[in-house]
DNA sequence: TAGATAAGTACACCAAGTGCAGAACTATTC
DNA sequence: GAATAGTTCTGCACTTGGTGTACTTATCTA
């Protein structure tokens, strides 16, 4: 009756009930503010327990930034995907630029409704600021065991280049963000952001002595 | 009766309540962990009620984290100090230096019994983390207007210089803290600090591109 | 269809943090 | 130096995030 790939019903209705979580959440939160709902109330309006819903999500916040998850590891991917005879950051800029042609809204220069308004979201909610920077620190580490597994940099050296990266690409995206919630449009910012991206880019793989 | 500089008794009694509760937190939280004591016993230890507790310090958090406040803006602090025609790396770069000779807490080169448990707390607690990164988007927007206000670099070039250099001494105060923690002493780590903090700093100001 | 196993629920509980009304204290003025 | 105006502190009730537990209900397997 199911066929061998399709997983089971007990696994499909775990899915269904993570989603309607997660959906009943962030509309909430969108629609009234992250911390003028509760729990409780998004246990009620996903018709589920608050004891299943902390089963699914350990923290109010991770009903949240849980979207972001996929990310973490992101930049660690690119590096040990590149092709040969690529210098890592030219690799991480080029995948920069093409999330920005993509619209990817890691770039922060998606301006879909859904997607601004969770940004905006994230952005006006200090503990959820926190959380995301917990990702930022997950990413710092494997993105420097990346560089090590795929050079011969020290690992000082590894560890200064990542941190140096996560945090130019992360000030990128904040840029983006900002612009975005102001008002201006995705198309309308592109041209910049590309811009900025590359003389970030450049500023990282030649050094800040360059403008004394 | 009381000399014209001297802040009047309610001032007075002020600071010491709240040394007091700092004190009793951190003696508390030193002894058994920061999950495992509740503001309730903090406040009998310190002998005032809850309800004071959360006048002088907002979360628990803070109870802990607010030693470091003053060195949110020490970096843009330094920039805008800095003798004549220097610039803002080199003198970032000897203020960190001068921090290590000086064994200064910030840097995670000291070593002292009070100093190192309080280090190791927070970095056993995700919590304090979190609220220490606070600390450090609030230092990259100061270091940003003190670059903008000092130079001549366009506004990118001082934001991506700043989240680079903060990112940077962050990355070096952790190494040092997790090498005291596993039982280096300070003097012993010493040389190693200063030398990975120069060719940090080289680093940020030569690029990644010149270690492939 | 029986029974093992996993998911979900109800309920009681703890801790962080807030609002409020009044008590205790400090400063000021006559 | 007593009245009083202004702060700080307290006690208490309350909300909310999060957990432990014993129990029910649903899915899977044989």
């Amino acid at each position: 009756m199911t066929t061998e790939s399709r997983p089971g019903l007990r696994e499909r209705k775990k899915q269904r009930t993570r989603d309607a979580i997660s959906d009943a959440a962030i509309t909430l939160f969108v629609e009234r503010g992250f911390n003028e709902v509760s729990v409780a109330q998004i246990a009620e309006a996903a018709e589920v327990s608050k004891r299943t819903l902390f089963a699914y999500f350990p923290t109010k916040e991770d009903l949240v930034v849980h979207r972001m998850a996929d990310h973490e590891t992101e930049s660690a991917r690119v590096v040990r995907a590149r092709p040969a005879h690529t210098a890592p950051l030219d690799a991480l800029r080029d995948h920069f630029l093409d999330g920005l042609r993509r619209r990817d809204p890691i770039t922060g220069l998606n301006d879909m409704p859904q997607i601004r308004e969770l940004t905006q979201l994230i952005f006006r909610t200090p503990a959820l600021i926190d959380r995301m920077q917990r990702f930022r620190a997950g990413g710092e580490r494997a993105l420097t065991e990346a560089l090590c597994d795929t050079t011969d940099a020290p690992e000082l050296v590894a560890r200064m280049a990542s941190v140096q990266i996560i945090a130019v690409q992360w000030a990128l995206s904040m840029e983006n963000f900002e612009r975005l919630i102001s008002g201006e449009t995705a198309d309308a910012r592109y041209p910049d952001a590309a811009r900025s991206a590359e003389r970030a880019f450049a500023l990282l793989a030649n050094g800040l002595a360059t403008v004394g």
